[in-house]
DNA sequence: TTGAACATGGCAAACGTTTGCCTAAACTGT
DNA sequence: ACAGTTTAGGCAAACGTTTGCCATGTTCAA
């Protein structure tokens, strides 16, 4: 054990109410009381006292002595597939910015979407009291279940609960994913595409499926005779599941005139694919992808897509998280989306 | 106060060490030594007994109860600039995997490069009894100063401990940005590149100054009459500052042949300005970056970069922690990079 | 037979906080 | 003057863990 962690008392920078006390000449529990705004039970000149000795010392009261005593901790756990995704990375930076404004600590987890991370992260945030958890993408796991039969405040971002069946939904902040994948069908229908496309990852989430059904039928509505061509690509990722998917779709019919990618990451795919294969885009194949990645408006102006506020997320996950504590939940939250033509 | 706090050990997930020792008919005592691998002070029997019952009843230590004796915490607090920018993220990723699988929890934290931010965060997480501070990108701020001081265990990722002259530099992760510079620079003499620019933000960081000073060196080196533009852009991040610089550096005298980009984002800004002012990209105008951003292999085909191992600094970072608190802290490390061609 | 060594395990303090309950003293009304 | 109430504040338990020290009981050697 390192001295900084066995001695700290000595250290100045680590003042308890003993400390406050002691020097105040009062007992422990005075000094809680007023330093948690309990006025009302001591003198005057007891308050006077001991509030000047809690600026003077910078006194701060510690999180983990309250966590213990079965307070509050102040920390919220955010589970999140990838950190990498720039979509995430968005999600994450205005939750922390949101729950820091509520006075929490944000913890983040990357589950690298797998299950038994998932569940690990899960169990060593509840023992660590967290107050509640914010799952974006969330997998089916056990601990999860778990959380959700016991009733913790849990909120899903971007995919819903997938034990909400029985127990009411839950909390869910995301979009409106089957009219994200309509608007995009028709955008491509007014930039006059005939022989549309779609391209997916081998498994579907249920987030990718709705944005792909809206899409199919958007277009099965409005031009029942048209064909869309599919095709499916596998990878560790969406960059690659795009590239796949598009290499696929070339060989069996060659470019479409239209594409839908369900994610802007698989619209990249598609863009490195038809640089290889000598596709133009997107005079050639029109791509319309999904999230509308900040970088677009950068270096990818060939790409129009689907803007998901993901920046606004963190304040509705955090309104639905408090709402949640306070049970007064409203069920889910869906924010609007829009598409950006460039 | 909710059920799930107040009433939580009605709850099956949390189970202690009393329950334990109720049920075994021993004492907490002897729980917490076996469960702590004590196998010595309790005969056979009583051990096997309590070993089964752990493992039967899933009993995890609580981290909270031990960060309060003074023990471990098992928490690691990054403190990073922002999560937007994909090096941050490529950084907190491959930590946040490297202290997983070294046992730790990382949490992260965003101080978007403000001080009283930064400050804030060590604060909070100093009095979470975190174990160490990993400071992505840190600035100058009187709480971070304290820490040196004090000898807690930081590791400075990016930019070098702004503390360090007198205590001797401390922990640092990072690579040879004057190198980095330099390399770019011998890039674009390969190239052919007669009448070089450079951009850079309008206030520098040690970081940039480096790469700047770096590349610059080598011209002058290599060519001591060749006259390197130079242009500054102001911005709140470096995609704004990128376009700001390039676009007073062709309002000043056109488009150079060749730009040192000090960092990718620098250049993504670049790209957007050449766009809208007709400049051609790599043709007329051959930008070289810094980073090598992993989307760059996807869509930006135009950019050259220096490829730096963010990927590789996770476990970097936490040998150097684990030096630091073990006492044989070895220097800084510096990781090499390597300048890919597009 | 007696002392020492060892085996086994419990007690209690400590970490920092919160809070129900208790105890004085002072004050109020009659 | 006395009962009742308010004011001011302390005591101690509880949260879960770790660990130094103490208390038995057994074994062993001289």
């Amino acid at each position: 054990m390192e001295w900084w962690v066995s001695d700290r008392r000595r250290e100045p920078g680590q003042i308890s109410l003993a400390d406050i006390a002691a020097e105040a000449g009062v007992s422990v529990s005075t000094v809680s009381r007023i330093a948690n705004g309990d006025l009302g039970r001591a003198s005057a000149s007891t308050v006077a006292k001991v509030q000047r000795l809690i600026a003077e010392r910078g006194y701060r009261p510690n999180p983990v002595g309250r966590s213990l005593r079965g307070g509050e901790s102040r920390l919220v756990a955010m589970l999140a597939p990838n950190l990498d995704n720039p979509a995430m990375a968005a999600i994450a930076a205005s939750t922390e910015a949101a729950l820091r404004a509520a006075g929490y600590v944000m913890v983040l987890c990357d589950t690298h979407d797998r299950p038994d991370l998932q569940d690990e992260y899960l169990r060593a945030m509840r023992s660590r009291f967290a107050e509640g958890f914010i799952l974006v993408s969330a997998v089916a796991s056990a601990e999860l279940e778990a959380s959700v039969k016991r009733g913790e405040p849990v909120v899903f971002v971007n995919r819903r609960n997938p034990y909400g069946d029985p127990y009411g939904g839950g909390a869910f902040v995301g979009i409106d994913n089957r009219k994200a994948g309509a608007d995009a069908a028709d955008y491509l229908l007014d930039c006059g595409v005939r022989a549309p496309a779609v391209i997916h990852p081998a498994e579907l989430s249920s987030t990718i499926r709705e944005r792909v059904e809206g899409f199919i039928d958007r277009l099965r509505e409005k031009r029942p005779d048209m064909t869309v061509r599919r095709a499916e690509g596998a990878g560790a990722n969406h960059l690659d599941c795009g590239y796949a998917a598009a290499l696929s779709l070339v060989a069996a019919g060659g470019w479409p005139d239209g594409v839908l990618c369900p994610s802007d990451l698989m619209a990249y795919g598609l863009f490195r694919a038809a640089g290889e294969r000598g596709g133009r885009i997107p005079d050639d194949c029109r791509p319309v992808g999904i999230d509308d990645n900040d970088l677009n408006a950068w270096i990818a102006p060939w790409l129009s897509s689907v803007k998901i506020p993901y920046r606004a997320f963190g304040e509705q996950v955090v309104a639905c998280l408090l709402a949640l504590r306070a049970g007064t939940l409203d069920g889910e939250v869906l924010l609007g989306h829009e598409l950006v033509r460039r």
